[in-house]
DNA sequence: TCAAAAGTGTTATCCTTACACCCATGT
DNA sequence: ACATGGGTGTAAGGATAACACTTTTGA
């Protein structure tokens, strides 16, 4: 294991020093796998009897890259072709799972994030598509404040004024402001700061995991869907992720059909982001950055007035530096 | 290594079929070290004789996390105190390194990027303090366009035009005109892409080695100090990360003192970004954003009229969801 | 005819950008 | 006195957010 008295790596091969080989360590790749259906940010999930997760692989030998690897074994596996990819996050907490002193076998996991452009039927009969907010279901504004909330607020309140000292609970109440922002602006990226929250609160159940109780009447979980190891972690990271990305990188349109309505479009938006969104400045919004152009065609597939079909215009990639679609504000609609 | 006909993870141990334990594996931790001195944005780099690199350890036994692992073994080693630390990403490419057949050990790397306020010594006599533009001096704007890019320039235009084929080469156009905005728009955060395209061309030393091609009076190479392995990608990818970072969350509060003044923070931003940007209107849009506020101090230590002393107002993360230093343009200056 | 979704137009407001100018210190 | 960096005011232009309103379909 040395902590090797020697400074720092040797010059001849780099990367010896840098690593040890460690008979105890896995590596395995998981993947968050999202897609929008309608008015679901869907999620490919993967039931095997005990709690839901994300499907993982090894890392093999023969993959070139670990990309590579997360893309050869998804596709044979799902028969899924992904779109876009990138990692999202490594994995290494020592005690990951079942850490017995001596026999901690850490498993690194490296997380990643794919878009797929449509949601097939799960190559494996063991996986499924699921709507985000099944796991997370206090993400979901699009119909105001969710009532889940009346359990969260206080609950949460009461954990730091449970704190064992001042300080500490200076510390807690200020990073529920920030991440929840109760009372003032909230903000729709926190993800995974709302979730780590819930997490040390003891009101997720892999909270309580983590400490060997079950959840009971006394101590009560929020609803929301409880996920295998950190892999709600993970997903709380992808969501985070991708709703930041959203916004500067024009990434929506790697989930939606070659061609679309600006209808639809919205609607993803809106799924992925958790907010409604004013009609008429996001259209305007759309259209003035020139994001997309007419295909010519339209459809009444989307009930009242026909809509124009319009695609994604590939040349603003090289117009603009961080052409995005820009949230207009959460404005109430409907 | 079993690609396994079983499909997915089993339910009982949920990461025992995700990562197969392989001892032809080695797992690093290597650290971005940066601080910014005056007009400087400064890396960490160790030198022993070959290439210069990023300090690097292994991950221990004993860590309990990757990020404590990482801080752990770079306090001891450097006495740097680190402050903001974040996960850059995994590097795993099969043949990071000398890769002989069956015996292609595979070196997982995980980068960081670490901020610290003060520029030590070094407490190791091999590590220095370098210039991050000393590695990548295309990205200095701060002068206007560096005079390196009449080689750059014609370069990548010739390695666009050699490809093997029409498609390649509308391909490379579009990532160069991407990359580096030839004629239009330049974005400051592109560093990686940048980085890239000059290691497929040939024309840093990184891209010829893979190749075990020499530099040589036919395949020159720009200037620009070489590392070993890839740290020069992870150091091209911390730059980006700070830039893009810097605009919408505070972190080169990081990298100053407790107080500092608003010439000194805009010098400091202008470092990290490369560009110069607009006095008045830098000041007016910290101010406004209410980012600093008064120490009540001046100090006479920058030269002209004496300034005041600010310091980072932490109370703003509270207020507002994205709070960072929005670069108001490049204006000229001076 | 009415609900539902698409699509147009206009206005007030704020933020960004740019320009011109004054202030206090050291040499 | 003048160079150097610090600091203020103000006006033009563009993007945003909020309004109200028309159009075209299917049930």
């Amino acid at each position: 294991m040395s902590p090797s008295s020697a400074p720092l790596p040797s010059p001849a091969r780099p990367d010896a020093a840098a690593g040890t080989a460690d008979t105890a360590l896995s590596i395995g790749l998981s993947a968050v796998i999202v897609a929008v259906t309608g008015d679901d940010p869907k999620v490919l999930a993967v039931r095997h009897g005990g709690h839901e997760q994300l499907p993982s692989g090894p890392l093999e030998r023969n993959h070139r890259t670990l990309e590579q690897g997360l893309r050869s074994w998804v596709e044979r596996q799902t028969h899924q072709v992904l779109g876009h990819v990138e990692q999202l996050y490594t994995f290494g907490d020592r005690d990951r799972r079942e850490t017995d002193g001596e026999d901690a076998r850490r498993a690194l996991s490296v997380a990643y994030l794919a878009l797929v452009r449509e949601a097939r039927p799960a190559g494996d009969a063991d996986a499924a598509w699921e709507s985000w907010y099944r796991y997370f279901p206090w993400e979901d504004w699009r119909d105001g404040r969710p009532a889940i909330f009346d359990a969260i607020e206080p609950g949460l309140r009461a954990w730091a004024a449970a704190a064992p000292n001042a300080a500490v609970g200076a510390m807690r109440a200020e990073r529920l402001s920030l991440a929840f922002g109760f009372g003032q602006t909230r903000d729709e990226e926190r993800v995974l700061e709302r979730y780590e929250l819930l997490y040390e609160a003891g009101m997720v159940a892999e909270g309580l995991r983590e400490h060997g109780v079950a959840p009971s009447p006394e101590r009560p979980c929020l609803p929301g869907a409880e996920m295998a190891v950190d892999h709600r972690r993970m997903l709380a990271l992808a969501i985070a992720r991708l709703r930041g990305k959203i916004k500067y990188r024009p990434v929506v349109f790697e989930l939606m059909p070659p061609s679309f309505t600006l209808g639809q479009l919205q609607n993803a938006v809106e799924a992925l982001s958790g907010v409604r969104l004013h009609k008429q400045n996001f259209r305007r919004l759309i259209e003035q950055q020139r994001l997309v152009e007419e295909t010519g065609e339209a459809t009444s597939e989307t009930g009242g007035r026909p809509a124009r079909l319009v695609r994604f215009r590939r040349e603003v990639l090289l117009e603009r530096p961080a052409p995005g679609v820009r949230l207009p504000s959460a404005g109430v609609r409907r």
